[in-house]
RNA sequence: GCGGGCGUAGCUCAGUCGGUUAGAGUGCCGGCCUGUCACGCCGGAGGUCGCGGGUUCGAGCCCCGUCGCCCGCGCCA
C-alpha cells in the first residue's frame, strides 16, 4: 500500500501523462468546465499549472456530488488514472491521453453566479473586470502576463548582478520635492502641518547611494506620481529598473544597460527581432526625421525639411509661402507607392490632419511624363518642376510616389509630421511588426522657453551636467537666452518601437555649476539650499561622477507580452480614475484618524 | 479642467422612420442525454433601456441636463 495521500493533491493538473495511468491520484483545482452527458460526466479541473479532465459515471459514489458542481467551484477529486479511449485523446492538453476516473469528490469552496466567467476568450467591461480582478487573473492570458512578469523581473535581476550590479532599497517615506509631477503626500502625526511624499522616482538617493561609495546601485523601484493616468502610464504608482553608476560616462552607461536590455528583449521576444546595436540619435535629428523624440523606428520613413523650396520664387503656393514668410517651417513626409492609391487615401490623410487641429495635410503625386518628374495634385499647379525635383531629392522619392507637407510655425508642423509619419508608415504597412526595433536618443535640451512663465526653465532632469564647456558656463549670464536655449544636457532616452522606455542621465555631481544650473532657470541658491540642500552638502564632500538610468519595468512588460494597455501586465491595477474598485481605495477614513494626523477636512461643496 | 466614444437581461450585443407584449447568444434554474472537450436537445426565470427633465397621442430611439467607464488633450523634472 502506498503513502497516505496529501491533504488536497498529489499531483497538480498539468501532471499526469500516459505513464501514470494505474495510479491512484489527489487532485484539486477549479471547475474550468462541466460537461453532463446525463449517464456520464467530464469535469474540465484547472489549477494553475495546467487542466486535467475528470470523470465521473453513474457507477461512481462522486456522481451525485459532481453533478452538483458549478463553473469555478473549487474541488478536491480522488481517482484512478486511464487512458482515454481510443479517439477521445485531447492533443490540445499536454494532459490529454489520460483522465482520472474519480470514486471521491470533496467541495472546497462553492462559488455563488459568476459576474464574469474565467473559461473562454471574450473581453468584458473594465470596471467588472476590475472590481473582479481575482477573476480576471485566473484567466489564462492575464494569468501568463502576470507570470511572464515574474519571470521578466528574474531575469532583469540576473543580468544586472552578473553585470556586477548591487541591489539597494530606498526609503518609501520621504520629502515631497520642487520640481517634476504632483507629489502624493502623507501626513505626519508627530509633526502637525508636515508631510512626508512617496518618491517620484528614488533620484535623489540612488545619486546620494553613489556619493555613499557604493558603486553600481540598482532596484527594482516603486515609484509614485499623483498625474492623471493614460493607456501606457498607471495613475499612481508603477515600476522602475532603476541604475546608477560611480565614475562612468555616457559611453559606460550605455554600454553597461543596452546588453541588458538586448538579452532581456532576444530572451522574451519569442523569435521577433531585437536591434542587434542600438543605434544613437540626437534629439535634434530625431526631431527633424521623425517629429518626435521617441521615434518608431519600425517605421522606415524619414520626414525632411523643405521650408527653402517654398520660399523660392519660382514656386506660388502662397498658403505656405505667407507661413515661411512669418517664420514658420514645411516639413515633407514621404508615402512612397502612394501613387497608385485612390482618391479617398488622401482625403482621409487631410481629413485626418483637420482633426489634429492643422489646417490641411497638402500633398503632391509625383508620376513620370516623357521622362520627367511631374506633380498631381491640388497644389501641385504652384510647384514648377525644378521645385519639384528638389523636394523629392530631400523627401528621397520619385515617380510612383507621394509626399505630404506639414506646414505651420515649427513645433506644430514638426509635431503633425511626426503623427503623420506614423499614420502614413501605418496605412502604407510600412511598419514591420514583428521586431523590437530600439534606439537611444541624446543630446537632450538642457533648457527650454516656459511659455506660460516666459522664463527659462529645465527641460528634464535639473541634476544632468549640462554637455558644455565648464568655465563658459559658469560665465554665463541669464541675459544670454539663446545661448543657454542652445545647451544639450547629457541626457538620454531608450526607444523602442515608439515607446519611451527609460530617461537617463549623466549627473551634475560639482556644487557650484549645479548653483550655476538652477541659477540660469531662475533659482536662487536659497531654493536650492532648502529643496536640495541634503544632495547639497553630499556634492560638497566629495562626489564622485556618476550617471544612470531607469528603465520602466511596465512599459518593457507590455512590449513583452503585446499589449497595448498597463493593466493587462500589473497584478493589481487602479482604472483611469486612480480607484482600485476591489480593495475600494480611496476611502473615507475615520474622524479619529483624521484627528490623530491634526486634519481638518476643506471639502469642494 | 477640456474633447471624443460607449452605457439595453448576470455577461456580450441587436433593436429599422418615434408605434402592439423590448429580442438573440451566453450564463443561471428545471427536464432529457454513456465519450464530451465551445457537448447536444426541450422548457423556464431573468429588464428602473445609466439617472433626471422635456417634446409627443405615444420615447430604448428625438432634445436638454447629469452620472459612470474607456480613449485622448492638458499634466507627466
Amino acid at each position: 500500500m502506498s503513502a497516505p495521500l496529501h491533504r488536497y493533491r498529489s499531483h497538480t493538473c498539468a501532471g499526469l501523462r500516459a505513464s501514470d495511468v494505474g495510479a491512484h491520484v489527489r487532485l484539486s483545482g477549479w471547475c474550468h468546465r462541466i460537461r453532463d452527458h446525463g449517464g456520464v460526466l467530464f469535469i474540465d479541473l484547472r489549477d494553475h499549472y495546467g487542466i486535467t479532465q475528470i470523470v465521473v459515471d453513474p457507477d461512481s459514489g462522486a456522481f451525485r456530488a459532481a453533478e452538483s458542481c458549478r463553473s469555478e467551484w473549487v474541488i478536491r477529486v480522488d481517482g484512478k488514472v486511464k487512458t482515454r479511449p481510443a479517439g477521445t485523446e485531447n492533443p490540445d492538453l499536454p494532459t490529454g491521453a489520460v483522465e482520472v476516473y474519480i470514486t471521491e469528490l470533496e467541495v472546497l469552496g462553492p462559488a455563488a453566479e459568476l459576474p464574469m466567467p474565467v473559461f473562454g476568450e471574450h473581453d468584458y467591461p473594465e470596471e467588472t473586470r476590475l472590481k473582479y480582478r481575482f477573476l480576471d487573473l485566473r484567466r489564462e492570458k492575464l494569468h501568463a502576463n502576470i507570470m511572464k512578469r515574474g519571470a521578466i523581473i528574474d531575469s532583469i535581476r540576473a543580468r544586472m548582478k552578473a553585470q556586477g550590479f548591487f541591489e539597494f532599497q530606498t526609503p518609501i517615506l520621504t520629502a515631497s520635492s520642487p520640481e517634476g509631477a504632483r507629489d502624493f503626500l502623507v501626513p505626519s502625526r508627530l509633526h502637525p502641518g508636515k508631510f512626508y511624499a512617496l518618491p517620484q522616482a528614488p533620484q535623489q538617493f540612488k545619486q546620494l547611494v553613489m556619493m555613499s561609495g557604493f558603486d553600481r546601485y540598482f532596484q527594482i523601484a516603486p515609484c509614485f506620481r499623483d498625474e492623471d493616468a493614460r493607456a501606457d502610464r498607471s495613475p499612481g504608482e508603477f515600476y522602475q529598473l532603476d541604475v546608477e553608476m560611480s565614475f562612468v560616462t555616457q559611453e559606460d552607461v550605455f554600454q553597461a544597460v543596452e546588453p541588458v536590455l538586448r538579452g532581456l528583449f532576444e530572451e522574451f521576444a519569442e523569435g521577433r527581432r531585437v536591434t542587434p546595436v542600438f543605434p544613437r540619435i540626437p534629439y535634434a535629428e530625431a526631431m527633424l526625421k521623425y517629429g518626435i523624440d521617441k521615434p518608431d523606428l519600425r517605421n522606415p520613413l524619414e520626414l525632411a525639411d523643405v521650408t527653402d523650396v517654398f520660399a523660392r520664387e519660382d514656386v506660388t503656393f502662397n498658403a505656405f509661402k505667407t507661413l515661411v514668410k512669418h517664420g514658420g517651417i514645411v516639413r515633407a513626409i514621404p508615402a512612397p507607392g502612394a501613387a497608385a492609391q485612390p482618391r479617398s487615401f488622401f482625403d482621409k490623410l487631410n481629413e485626418w490632419a483637420r482633426g489634429e487641429g492643422a489646417a490641411g495635410l497638402g500633398y503632391v503625386i509625383l508620376e513620370e511624363e516623357n521622362g520627367a518628374l511631374v506633380g498631381k495634385g491640388p497644389i501641385a499647379k504652384f510647384i514648377p518642376e525644378a521645385a519639384l525635383a528638389a523636394i523629392a531629392a530631400a523627401a528621397k522619392v520619385g515617380a510612383g510616389d507621394a509626399v505630404f507637407f506639414s506646414a505651420g510655425d515649427k513645433a506644430k508642423a514638426v509635431a503633425l509630421a511626426g503623427k503623420a509619419r506614423t499614420r502614413i508608415g501605418g496605412e502604407l504597412g510600412l511598419i514591420d511588426a514583428d521586431q523590437y526595433a530600439f534606439c537611444w536618443i541624446t543630446d537632450f535640451p538642457m533648457y527650454e522657453w516656459d511659455e506660460e512663465n516666459q522664463k527659462i526653465d529645465f527641460s528634464h532632469n535639473p541634476f544632468s551636467m549640462p554637455n558644455y564647456d565648464m568655465e563658459k558656463f559658469l560665465a554665463l549670464n541669464p541675459a544670454d537666452a539663446d545661448e543657454i536655449l542652445g545647451i544639450t544636457a547629457w541626457q538620454y532616452d531608450i526607444v523602442c518601437n515608439g515607446t519611451e522606455l527609460s530617461s537617463g542621465a549623466i549627473r551634475n555631481h560639482r556644487p557650484e555649476i549645479m548653483k550655476k544650473a538652477f541659477g540660469l532657470a531662475g533659482y536662487g541658491e536659497d531654493v536650492l539650499e532648502a529643496k536640495f540642500g541634503g544632495m547639497l552638502r553630499a556634492l560638497s564632500l566629495g562626489a564622485p561622477p556618476h550617471g544612470g538610468i531607469a528603465p520602466g519595468i511596465d512599459r518593457i512588460v507590455m512590449l513583452l507580452c503585446g499589449e497595448q494597455n498597463l493593466r493587462e501586465v500589473v497584478l493589481f491595477p487602479m482604472n483611469q480614475r486612480a480607484e482600485d474598485l476591489l480593495m475600494g481605495a480611496p476611502s473615507d477614513v475615520t474622524a479619529k484618524q483624521l484627528r490623530e494626523l491634526h486634519i481638518r477636512l476643506n471639502l469642494p461643496e
